[in-house]
DNA sequence: TGTTTGATGCAAAAAAATTTGCAACATTTA
DNA sequence: TAAATGTTGCAAATTTTTTTGCATCAAACA
């Protein structure tokens, strides 16, 4: 896998990555019904053999049809979407990308979420002082 | 404006998008350098037209030459990017992403920014108690 | 057993995206 | 003033992407 998954796929190569990140595994038929535009369900899977081809999606057999899902780990791919977010939109800057996250979904966070972040806070504040 | 900036773009449209979200202003032949496989000067500017049709980006005369820019407002497109990527990536769990953030990201944070993040947590807080 | 349904595989057609190639015009420079 | 440089505008060629159209196969079903 050489290509970026942010600047290398086509525009329907990248609407089926992200359904397969948010869905783990999904077949064909799935797939497309979450797709703009709905495409005909061979579309979708003459995309998803090129996507096999370069190396972004893998399947397995589940009784007699497929099931695609990323190659990438998914911790690798979570990581590097931030990254590329973090750069494009908030000038590198990861404070400023949770800035706006809690100032946008502040009350819908749960007392539970709040305090865990908290906690990695102060966390992130003691490693800096050794 | 109705194509969404996630779905409907082309690859080189994104690859454009990306770059002049993250200078705010370019002329053609700055856009140029930052692409991947540099695409002749030419092509940059067909596509920066297309852009402009679509209504993503508009230019101003600066002298003699064009400057284009994002035409939605910084704020909206930054809220959109997270909104996006907390829905393919978090599972829409804001608080998912910020943890990820903060683990990949938290010695590189100031002891002023962990600051202000403690401040926006704890002012959560109290506007959840009401 | 024969039919229907829902898969796959692959090649070819069609559509969309990208690149190329001038012509024209202003500004700088020799 | 003439040549060189760096623009724009636009149409056309080329390449890439996307869609379509069978042929086949297996399982479920009447």
């Amino acid at each position: 896998m050489n290509s970026s998954l942010y600047t290398d796929l086509s525009k329907r190569e990248r609407q089926i990555m992200d359904i397969l990140f948010r869905l783990k595994r999904a077949g064909a038929a799935e797939i497309r019904k979450r797709m703009p535009d709905e495409p005909a369900y061979n579309s979708v899977r003459v995309l998803l053999s090129i996507l096999e081809e370069k190396g972004h999606v893998t399947h397995e057999k589940e009784g007699q049809r497929y099931i695609y899902r990323p190659t990438q780990s998914e911790d690798g791919v979570k990581q590097s979407a931030l990254k590329h977010l973090v750069t494009t939109f908030f000038e590198g800057s990861a404070s400023k990308a949770m800035t706006t996250l809690l100032n946008h979904s502040g009350t819908d966070l749960s007392d539970e979420e709040l305090e865990r972040l908290s906690l990695l806070i102060e966390r992130a504040k003691q490693q800096r002082q050794q």
